[in-house]
DNA sequence: GCGACAG
DNA sequence: ATCTTGTCGC
């Protein structure tokens, strides 16, 4: 009886949602920086990587029993050797529901909680690029959860996501035009190809950050990098297919999941 | 109406 | 996101 006026409400209250969170990805779009700018890092002939010694990983990670119940973590690595140098987590709970193109509405809060813990209490360990689980300028409005993170404390970040978001910008970047070209464009780490749709505009890149890997990682610049940079970044980082600092941001907050949150229930 | 859909 | 050790193959 009363259940249809509730979807009805509850239907209107998450499009309501949808449209101020289009508004604000718009206009925080306007705010992200294009090109490369890492502080130290200065690269040269010599030495491409010279001045960069610290990269990023962060990941949320849910609890089973209550997906309400969250864990977000970062670590920060050092370049080029991938040692970890600083962990940080922290255990959240989620206010609002995942939306395919809204992911930053969950999980950027956290994420920024962290940072600035982290600024606090070790600004020596603060991380020159962050590597990000999800999209950057991969995204339907440009600005996926890697910008959104990037523009709001204003920190390097690349967007690193595991599965293709889809897009509406013509036939070449559908689901299946996408795993088409993967197969056909990818054989060694390193092979890539572009994301680019009828608009024009490069998304990102299909690369593979591992011989042997049989998908490809979707790599978007999220604030203040290159595309082409952020891609030598994922691949320097890359041993597995999960580059480490996504890796062992993503160990962690299951690690923490596992013996603190997991068993008593 | 149905399908698609980062994490 | 979450399930989940061993196992098949290079």
């Amino acid at each position: 009886m009363t259940t249809d006026v509730n979807m009805t409400k509850d239907t209107l209250d998450l499009d309501d949602l949808r449209a101020q969170w289009d508004e604000q990805q718009v206009k925080l779009a306007g705010q992200r920086v294009t090109d490369t700018q890492i502080p130290q890092w200065t690269r040269s002939e010599t030495d491409p990587w010279k001045g960069l010694v610290r990269v990023g990983g962060v990941d949320v990670s849910f609890l089973k029993e209550d997906p309400s119940i969250a864990v977000a973590a970062l670590v920060v690595l050092a370049f080029p050797s991938l040692k970890i140098l600083h962990q940080e987590y922290l255990q959240i709970r989620m206010e609002v529901p995942y939306m395919a193109g809204y992911l930053a509405f969950r999980e950027v809060r956290p994420l920024e909680t962290i940072l600035d813990r982290l600024s606090q209490s070790k600004p020596e360990c603060m991380p020159q690029v962050i590597l990000v689980d999800g999209n950057g300028t991969l995204h339907p409005r440009r600005f996926g959860l890697a910008c959104h993170l990037g523009v709001m404390m204003d920190l390097p970040t690349i967007g690193v996501a595991k599965n293709f978001l889809n897009l509406d910008d013509g036939p070449l970047l559908t689901l299946a035009e996408v795993k088409r070209r993967a197969k056909e464009n990818l054989d060694i780490k390193g092979d890539s190809f572009d994301l680019t749709g009828e608009s024009g505009y490069t998304y990102g890149v299909g690369l593979l950050t591992s011989s042997g890997a049989s998908n490809p990682l979707f790599i978007s610049p999220g604030h203040r990098i290159s595309l082409e940079d952020a891609i030598s970044v994922v691949l320097a980082c890359s041993i597995h297919r999960i580059p480490e600092p996504v890796r062992a941001a993503d160990l962690l907050s299951r690690q923490y999941i596992r013996e603190h949150l997991s068993r008593p229930e």
